[in-house]
DNA sequence: TATTGTTATACTCTATAACTATA
DNA sequence: TATAGTTATAGAGTATAACAATA
């Protein structure tokens, strides 16, 4: 494929965003103890359900490296594991008050901490800018059983 | 302050394609047995011979663990340790040959996994979106000594 | 005294392999 | 047999604390 300047330039450009974007997770999560894995987790827990085995393929991760993270995040009482009736073999994980409510302040704080970036475009500039990102992103898991209302999806 | 729509769809979306940025890395990182970390310190070394407590400070990370990360890589012949005319407490990190080709062969692998989205743009999208990205970004790590020719900054 | 870096230690994250239970 | 999940194990990533060398 032919070099292309419109495209380099883009990726440096989201690479390097992406970059400061996880700085400033990874950041937050270690104020409250949690790993960047962990806090995308609670995230995805937020409106959803999923088996255990949903959550390794979004992730990308090992089933074993999950049941470490859920084991640990568990024990400190953000999210249970319930039993799926219909397949007795799977594990649901389901986010606790608890989590809900980290994940909430969490939330606040990296819309804070991202604040003085993203103040420096207008609001249109960003409007504009959240249009463009969109076509770039791949969905988000399937959505499961209670979507009682709309969610706003940052995973 | 005062809930903002466009702040906060911007913000979903800047957190969205920054986890699938991060994907694509940690992939093409882990199909070289190299870990995000290491991936993203071979591209600071491309254009920058920096000391220790320079990557540590830049990368968030404690200078204890910059020590095995960069033993690490030295070890697997990706980069050099050597110690500064000025200050002879400080140690400069170099990358080789073996380090720069590695990097070259991921950053092309990055470029090709990346295509399929930043495909889905038109060039003038994509010079947009380039655009709008370049205000949120924090500016690299302050160039050293060899700046010999321009080049292309992720980092 | 302060700064730069390394080492020892401990815990988390991660994958591989072996296992149990269910489909 | 195949799939879902856990456990044991090992290596990498990370921070804290204690240390040596230089400023």
């Amino acid at each position: 494929m032919a070099p292309d300047d419109s495209t380099d330039d883009l990726i440096d450009g989201m690479v390097r965003s992406a970059f400061q974007v996880m700085g400033v997770l990874t950041r937050i999560g270690a104020e409250h103890d949690l790993s960047l894995t962990q806090l995308r987790v609670l995230g995805i827990l937020r409106d959803r359900q999923p088996r255990m085995s949903d959550l390794s393929a979004f992730l990308g991760l090992d089933k074993s490296t999950m049941s470490g993270l859920i084991a640990r995040a568990e024990r400190r009482g953000l999210l249970t594991r319930g039993t799926s009736p219909e397949d007795k073999r799977a594990v649901v994980v389901l986010i606790t008050d608890a989590g809900r409510e980290l994940t909430q302040r969490m939330d606040d704080d990296i819309r804070e901490a991202l604040a003085p970036a993203t103040g420096r475009l207008g609001p249109e500039q960003r409007e504009q800018l959240a249009r463009l990102l969109e076509p770039l992103i791949s969905p988000p898991l399937q959505a499961t059983p209670r979507p009682d209302r709309p969610v706003r999806r940052t995973h």
